[in-house]
DNA sequence: ATATTTTTGTAACAAATGTTATCGTGCAGG
DNA sequence: CCTGCACGATAACATTTGTTACAAAAATAT
């Protein structure tokens, strides 16, 4: 659904600099909404400095699928490629400085790279990785506890935990933020 | 993590055909091991008839996480590309015919292939797919109840619960078997 | 046809998780 | 320096879901 793209392909670097004059590099506060659920996915987004969540709304609960932070690029693949109302909300968590690419140069960036020597087997490489990083989600979403998901996210990803406030978390992990409070006073307890 | 693939490319049947050699044709009766959790993957796997299950194990407890039938093929991606360990169990439910193709033969075939035009952009359509269809079993796991997780696979998918033995649903579903048989005792009383 | 295994339903109880409400803390904006 | 507001902890209670056990029905093997 969401993918990363620039930071994978640094040997392109001459080649992402020809259309960077085609972003447009904007400053914005805290909860700023980047792409609303139900529109169509025009950018692809990168973010040069901040944190971004990435949410699905049922009908008012807000359930968080995941976070970006500095140099992580992101697109709602399904709305991008097929041109249909993106699920998910993307909001800035932080005050962020982000920089938007129009699709219709990420489509001829790809359509000059496609001819490129490497660069199709990195595009797949990098499709894989998405999507063994979506079936690990969820596998771990069918195999864990809360507790344990919890536990996973704190030693692989602690990062996350340091910066995004804690219901955010809560969502994130598919639990509500009460739950979170009592696993993590469990946890104390335990030590 | 699966991807089917063969039935995705018919215009390419007479490259296929040129493969069918090397397949292992062979008939195996219900509950068989296809590939073993913990095991590389070393075959393309392709299912002519019957229906096939993978399931990850979670101390003694099975988890399935997909269904597969009638021409649909798999592979565990992720064991398949980076020759690391299968996460998942691959079983037939019922007793089934399938093809194995050894996956140098995949290989092979790939190289081949890489330069036919419209490969790639299928290659990447369907892996594309592929994430798209783990995106939206992920985020139907964090947003759905059980029993709206029932409804929809009764209504997109009821060939699987029609074929599918109830209790392997459940744990598809992510709920224990007796949960399952309360909520469609539930649903027959709402009625 | 009979025996055996697999699958399903249901009840009773236990554990996990959600909901609502309340309180305290810290931080951002006036 | 205040004053809200966002955030997190905790308690009390409600609901959901799991576990175990048992029985019946259905499928499969002998």
């Amino acid at each position: 659904m969401l993918f990363h793209f620039k930071d994978k392909l640094p040997q392109l670097n001459h080649y992402w600099d020809k259309y960077l004059e085609f972003q447009k590099r904007i400053d914005v506060p805290a909860k700023t909404v980047l792409l609303k659920e139900g529109t169509v996915s025009g950018n692809y987004i990168f973010l040069e400095k901040g944190c971004i969540r990435a949410y699905i709304n049922n009908n008012g609960v807000e359930k968080t699928v995941q976070f970006f932070f500095e140099n992580e690029g992101l697109a709602s693949l399904e709305s991008f490629l097929e041109n249909t109302p993106s699920l998910l909300t993307v909001e800035t968590i932080e005050s962020s400085i982000v920089y938007l690419l129009p699709k219709k140069f990420v489509n001829k960036l790809m359509a000059d790279l496609g001819s490129e020597p490497g660069f199709v087997n990195m595009i797949i490489k990098m499709m894989a990785e998405r999507q063994i990083h979506y079936m690990n989600e969820f596998v771990s979403f069918i195999r864990d506890t809360p507790e344990q998901r919890y536990l996973n996210l704190l030693h692989k990803k602690p990062h996350i935990i340091q910066r995004v406030p804690q219901h955010y978390i809560a969502s994130y992990l598919g639990i509500s933020r009460v739950h979170l409070s009592r696993i993590k006073s469990a946890l104390t307890r335990k030590k």
